[in-house]
DNA sequence: CGGTTATTTGACCGACTTCAACTGCAGTGG
DNA sequence: CCACTGCAGTTGAAGTCGGTCAAATAACCG
């Protein structure tokens, strides 16, 4: 079986953290009831709802997004398969963003109620969890830095090397390629920028022979250059490694 | 003994998710072992510092920050008194941001072995500890927002209103006076502007009869006004009033 | 095909930055 | 007491990055 499979990225990502047994994989899968299908640009939870299920992508993309009054809009953080979100009790009742999927995926739906259950059979899940959660801050941390202090330039870059290590770690590189079939309106709405900037840095980037993007998808030319481009140190994603692949 | 003196902000605000025995209330401040006091300025926490110790704030106000390679300067989070950082075993080894004192502060630093071994024996704190994390998620997230999408006049607002709302959880409020003895440098690096630019922000406030801001500190002079420059929504911070406060 | 939506391109505009000078204030030392 | 110093704040002018508006392709989809 494959361990970068969809429905087990998310396992695979726990696994980085802490060694499971099999009562514990197992039990971690059982999560993985009802596997909902969601079309590109669907909403798949929004401002103010409850906050009593996580969501755990299986499959494609899903963004946490927010927005103003007037439309503007900003992506706040990448759900990549394996991700979870919302899986511990939170301090608020209902929730201050939405969830959208960026391309078809399949997310599973589950009640905190259940995960809390799962936790309090096997503690060790607990701090699984808790890690995913505090990795998913630093990420947000590092796009604060992205957003407010990055030129557009550097920004995209420093997006785009993160988007393809944390790929890579779920295994979507296929072939040195990596789906990738935004509109390059939600890659402007990850960096704050308007969509028609967002075509000038990408056409910059192309120039600079840094990547290639087309519906087909995403292929990095020069990683070294993008990296450098965008300011990027992947320690903050070291976490992603298998342990294996840690010294 | 006063609910809001700097050595029990913390402890109040653990009670605002969950009501606490007396054993676990001790228990909780066992922890405040040895407080450290740090001149404005001082770096409570550098890039690359081990991650295995907490820090609690008690007095004063601490940042986390980034900076980049040629020395831009972005603030993720504000500290204020009773916030706890770091509190929970990290899957990172070492920090990837640093925690300075923006002014003359106190605060205790907590091996994470000591908060393990408290919230072992009180499982309950461990859900009061995770809410407060995911609170300063919260936080972190709508500050996204801020750099991304407002404009620098509507994230000055949004930034004071939510600092004022978070000042008022903690009692800094004095007689309608909060503490604020800021550089102008260190708000335009929490919102991702210049230092000039910050200064015109700030007069297009005091002009509109929003603040009053100087040396002595800070007033706010009209906050419905400064709520909807802002947009502000104070519903994620909704958490930090005290249960009884709430409906 | 035609209708719709995304990308691309150009021209112009505005928000914010940069550079530079100046003010005001507190501390320091003569 | 007053020069001297240093630093934060203020102000002005010029420049840049990125936004807005508008229109022309180019890709998708029934």
């Amino acid at each position: 079986m494959n361990a970068a499979a969809p429905s087990h990225a998310f396992l695979a990502k726990l696994t980085c953290h802490t060694d499971l047994s099999e009562a514990e994989r197992s039990a971690v899968m059982d999560l993985i009831s009802r596997p909902i299908s969601v079309p590109a640009g669907a909403v798949v939870a929004a401002v103010g709802d409850p906050l009593d299920v996580a969501t755990l992508t299986l499959q494609g993309l899903v963004a946490r997004t927010k927005v103003l009054a007037d439309g503007r809009r900003q992506i706040l953080a990448i759900l990549l398969p394996g991700d979870l979100v919302d899986g511990h009790a939170s301090p608020m009742p209902r929730r201050d963003d939405g969830l959208e999927a960026l391309e078809t995926s399949t997310v599973a739906i589950i009640p905190q109620s259940r995960i809390a259950a799962l936790v309090k059979a096997f503690p060790r899940l607990q701090d699984a969890l808790i890690k995913e959660t505090l990795l998913e801050t630093a990420i947000a941390r590092e796009w604060v830095l992205n957003v407010g202090r990055r030129t557009a330039l550097e920004g995209c870059a420093h997006l785009l090397c993160e988007l393809t290590q944390r790929m890579d770690a779920v295994g979507l590189k296929l072939d040195e390629r990596y789906p990738f079939k935004w509109r390059q309106q939600q890659l402007a709405d990850c960096l704050g920028l308007s969509s028609i900037h967002m075509n000038r840095v990408l056409q910059a980037l192309r120039k600079r022979g840094c990547i290639k993007l087309d519906r087909e998808g995403l292929e990095i030319l020069d990683r070294p250059q993008l990296c450098k481009i965008g300011g990027f140190d992947g320690a903050y994603l070291a976490a992603l490694a298998s342990p294996a692949a840690r010294p």
